[in-house]
RNA sequence: GGGCGAUUAGCGUAGUGGUAGCGCAGCUCCUUUACACGGAGUAGGUCGGAGGUUCGAAUCCUUCAUCGCCCACCA
């Protein structure tokens, strides 16, 4: 290879190897491969919106995903990362509405449904790719031959067939209820789309006449008077002695103001759910608009007065005075209205908490409406199906047991659990165009006569058959084919309102649909919510309901990296669908993420303009700088605050990495193979035991999902002891000419850092690879073993006991080269103490506590910049001489005169009441009595020991002060 | 109202009973040929408060405080 440039240069390295590895099918997995000696590993992206834009939440979710893939391989696994994007109904239908106001000045219902529906095709066939192409530039090694879209041919099909079982398993029904309404988007929502945001506003007492007893005034309070107009009962709780004597008895409305005393009379009933300390103990029951007032309604049968528009504008219902008013405005209308009838009593500031509509942020009115709901299905087994993550620290997590995943961390599973225990039926239904249609055709007959419905006669008299059979209570299901073209439809048919029969069919066939349009049958308008497609991703992207090999291979799948702003719209429904129709979990461990920051801790927002570009970032300083930056800055199961700073630091760390295998490049060409065991120094072992350890405590960081412990310790690993130590020791030897040392000390370089390129890669997919061929390790490994691509290297494994006897790799070497490098340190501070220039060569003086071979002392000569460095156990110091005592000796700096008498001293007597502080401690231990007979052996020798260091550096320093006080 | 999490140096974070660590920022010195996207050294913490258990507590227990998140139909 060429000589490297002096600076990393991802710019030039990134898409060459991306285009290497997609060109080479490295991402692509195939199910054939997959065996015993090969398991699969399989994960699903989380979809992206196709028409988003990357941003830092994605980089840190699909970073780890890519870490997980990317490991997998190396361990010899079949991977399969499976990618694709969410057709993300509302905020897509949004995002074109606005494009097409824009541009054309039109609205949706202008262009109409088949010429919208077309825009978005077109907006996503625009849009679509970016959300992809930016993957691609964080290094995501995902499978695209298989990236799926949830708007797909089969993935509607599979959507389809989803709801049709549902349907006829009785979990999906349709029902008039109050819904979560959102006036923007004007569409129902799941409970999970509504937030409650706390709100400013204001408690109006109104009162009300008892009519049948004139006089008799009640008091309400009520933070929607606009609402008064649908009141169609006033509660009380019939154990409040103040009112429950009145419940039978009536009240005056006073809204709307023009009908008459009697047209506004509405029953005081008793109901428990009336808290009597809140307010003035009396509740105005407004059934079509408040969940609770309809619940109210329902025990006691109250009429339902809806009195809003779908755009929450008030209707007629609400009366000359509201009508046509948009819902605040009309509140403040309601209360002027209140206050000329003399019916206010007072209004006073009040926080309450409101429902908003989490995407278009604003309230969301409860609202009576016909939706298709779904009783969640397989609740019960997806129940506790979560096992304790591991507690451990040390101990990898073993593989969970049948039936069972782990959440990581592990306090998710609560959340989980409580959510699964109190769920309500999920609101399915969206008064929207883009997404999957209800696959509901329904047409109304008169009494049951089935030749209404336009078919044949034997087909009518097949209904009448099938009818005949069950028509009593929720209707009968039945096969038929309306198309003649042997493919069915699912019928239902039961007795709808008013003596008349409701025939409803269900169908995924493409001649069904087209014969029941002709038959006069109308499907339904509405489409389901996102989330209804999103829940079936682990198998519908592998192909179900075929029985594919992608199934039976990757199914289910290994681990699921999620944020936990969505667990319970997509994580918890992915495991109920899993259970559903697979028969088994989706995922066997899932890895919640931390949510993206700012420094400050503030959310990232457009608002805010503190979300930063991720591509921006990676054009500054490199994909694999700001996967490494994200990586190192996000704490185990905590949320992660973004600071450029950290991704510049990634930046550094890869010119680092650079730059010291550009070191070894300089120091001669061949790859060195072969280590001499016998020619290994101290620090050779030092560096060979430290590399062991990093990969020891890298495995179990992995096990724990502890990407940002994983960062650590490479980080450690490679700069502080390989690159600040190790390195800087071999100059000692390159400088000198024995050529065989240099030889072995490359062979340990080389080793070392063939290995270390392995354990960056799946954080540092770029540079590893750019390295690992420009190295030549690539030429040292097999084909498919690194030799085509570091993606398929194998995994370093720790040394075992016959690596570590044949390099005899003891711990004492740990110990002998630490004793060293805490000298020099020492002896590097005695050089700034004494002022002089780290680039300027001095004198220095060892007395050594023991004998030392020849590579300790030119290692210590070079790394004190010491000439001469002389080695005299016997040295006799001069007075005020600076001096350090360390385990492997004492270090003089002898230095012509210029010493400050005075400041040594202080210095000293500071230093010596530290030393004696620190004594003190220990003594005080060691003479309890309790301390050393209970305390264990090991902790009392390490006492021990302590002590005894201490008193060698306070002797040492008080024989330096008496060397002072005597000059 | 319930639940969960957090509180350790200026900032961010590690640390599950035995001498409080790391990164950034700071300060000092160094362009000594891998790297100034660098090297060397250094300062900075009574671990949110108060009790308790223990020979010994950042760590275990109790309690309080502050911040954050999630869940919840008090009008």
């Amino acid at each position: 290879m060429s000589e490297l440039s002096k600076a990393y240069e991802p710019q030039s390295v990134e898409d060459k190897w991306y285009d290497f590895w997609v060109k080479q099918g490295c991402f692509t997995a195939d199910p054939a491969r997959v065996s015993s000696s090969r398991p699969a590993y399989s994960i699903v992206i989380p979809p992206p919106n196709v028409t988003g834009v990357l941003h830092m939440g994605h980089v840190l979710n699909n970073t780890i995903q890519d870490i997980l893939a990317r490991k997998a391989r190396m361990d010899g696994k079949e991977v399969l990362w499976l990618p694709g994007t969410d057709h993300a109904g509302i905020a897509t239908e949004r995002q074109v509405e606005k494009a097409v106001g824009k541009e054309e000045h039109k609205s949706k219902h202008d262009l109409g449904r088949e010429e919208f529906i077309k825009r978005v095709w077109t907006w996503k066939e625009k849009h679509g790719g970016i959300i992809i192409s930016q993957l691609k530039k964080l290094g995501c090694s995902c499978d695209w031959t298989r990236e799926r879209f949830t708007m797909d041919p089969d993935y509607v099909a599979c959507v389809t067939k989803v709801f049709i079982e549902l349907y006829k398993k009785g979990l999906i029904y349709r029902g008039k209820r109050m819904v979560n309404w959102c006036p923007v988007s004007q569409t129902a929502l799941s409970d999970e789309e509504v937030e409650m945001r706390p709100q400013k506003g204001i408690l109006y007492h109104f009162k009300v006449e008892v009519a049948e007893m004139p006089g008799t005034w009640l008091s309400i309070a009520t933070t929607r008077p606009e609402t008064i107009p649908g009141d169609t009962a006033v509660a009380v709780n019939p154990r409040d002695a103040r009112y429950a004597q009145l419940i039978g008895k009536h009240v005056v409305r006073p809204l709307p103001a023009e009908l008459a005393r009697e047209q506004k009379l509405i029953p005081i009933v008793g109901d428990e759910a009336v808290d009597f300390e809140f307010g003035t103990g009396v509740l105005k029951v407004t059934p079509a608009h408040d969940m609770a007032d309809f619940a109210i309604g329902e025990r006691h049968n109250l009429p339902r007065i809806d009195i809003m528009n779908p755009d929450a504008t008030m209707n007629d219902l609400a009366g000359a005075d509201l009508k046509g008013l948009e819902r605040f405005r009309a509140r403040k209308v309601a209360v002027e209205k209140l206050e000329e009838l003399g019916a206010l009593l007072e209004a006073k500031p009040y926080e309450n908490n409101v429902g908003f509509s989490q995407r278009a942020g604003v309230p969301i009115e409860p609202r009576l409406s016909e939706q298709w709901f779904l009783k969640y299905p397989s609740v019960a087994k997806s129940k506790a199906c979560v096992a304790g993550s591991s507690g451990s620290a040390s101990v990898p997590s073993p593989a969970p047991s049948a039936g069972k995943m782990r959440f990581h961390p592990e306090r998710w599973a609560k959340v989980y659990d409580h959510w699964l225990a109190n769920i309500q039926d999920w609101c399915i239904s969206r008064q929207l165009w883009w997404g999957h249609r209800i696959p509901v055709w329904s047409k109304r007959i008169p009494g049951n006569d089935f030749t209404k419905l336009g078919i044949n006669e034997a087909d009518a008299a097949h209904f009448a058959n099938e009818f005949g059979k069950n028509s009593s209570e929720g209707g009968v299901h039945f096969a038929h084919s309306f198309s003649a073209s042997g493919e069915t439809s699912d019928c239902h048919v039961f007795v709808a309102k008013e003596g008349t029969t409701e025939i409803r069919a269900l169908t995924t066939s493409l001649k069904e649909k087209a014969s029941l349009d002709g038959l006069g049958f109308t499907q339904d308008p509405d489409v389901l919510d996102t989330w209804f497609s999103s829940w079936l991703w682990p198998f519908a992207t592998m192909g179900w309901p075929v029985k594919t090999p992608e199934l039976n291979a990757f199914y289910p799948t290994s681990d699921l990296v999620s944020g936990p702003d969505i667990i319970f719209f997509w994580v918890a429904r992915m495991i109920m669908a899993g259970y559903e129709f697979m028969g088994d979990l989706p995922f066997r461990n899932v890895y919640f993420t931390g949510i993206v920051r700012d420094k400050q801790g503030r959310k990232m927002s457009k608002q805010l303009g503190n979300s930063p570009d991720p591509l921006d970032l990676i054009a500054k300083y490199g994909a694999d700088a700001i996967r490494f930056g994200t990586m190192r800055s996000a704490p185990l199961g905590q949320d992660v605050l973004f600071d450029e700073k950290d991704v510049e630091l990634g930046r550094n760390f890869c010119n680092k990495l650079w730059n010291a295998c550009r070191f070894r490049q300089l120091q001669g060409g061949e790859t060195q193979g072969e280590i001499n065991a016998s020619k290994l120094r101290s620090d050779d072992k030092w560096i060979l035991l430290k590399l062991h350890q990093a990969i020891k405590d890298l495995n179990v960081a992995f096990a724990e999902y502890n990407f940002s412990e994983a960062t650590a310790i490479l980080y450690r690993f490679f700069w502080n002891e390989y690159c600040d130590w190790y390195v800087e020791t071999t100059k000692a030897l390159f400088s000198g000419d024995d050529a065989s040392k240099k030889a072995n000390a490359l062979a340990v370089m080389d080793f070392v850092l063939s290995h270390t390129l392995r354990l960056f890669h799946p954080f540092l997919p770029f540079i590893t690879e750019e390295l690992w061929h420009g190295m030549g390790y690539a030429e040292d490994m097999p084909g498919e073993q690194g030799g085509r691509s570091i993606l398929f290297a194998p995994w370093p494994k720790s040394f075992d006991s016959d690596t570590r006897d044949h390099y005899a790799l003891d711990d004492c070497y740990l110990d002998h080269v630490n004793a060293r490098f805490e000298l020099i340190t020492q002896g590097r501070d005695l050089r700034r103490q004494a002022r002089v220039a780290s680039n300027k060569k001095v004198r220095f003086v060892l007395k050594p506590s023991r004998d030392l071979p020849p590579n300790d002392i030119e290692v210590m000569k070079l790394l004190l910049n010491a000439d001469p460095f002389e080695v005299n156990a016997d040295y006799e110091p001069p007075k005020g001489v600076l001096s350090t005592k360390a385990e492997m000796g004492e270090l003089y700096l002898p230095l012509e005169g210029l010493i400050d008498a005075v400041a040594e001293t202080a210095r000293h007597k500071k230093e010596l009441e530290e030393i004696q502080s620190e004594i003190i401690k220990v003594e005080q231990k060691l003479a309890n009595p309790n301390f050393v007979n209970k305390v264990p052996p090991a902790v009392l020798a390490e006492h021990r020991q302590r002590l005894e260091d201490w008193q060698g550096k306070r002797a040492h320093i008080q024989k330096l002060l008496d060397g002072l006080s005597d000059a």
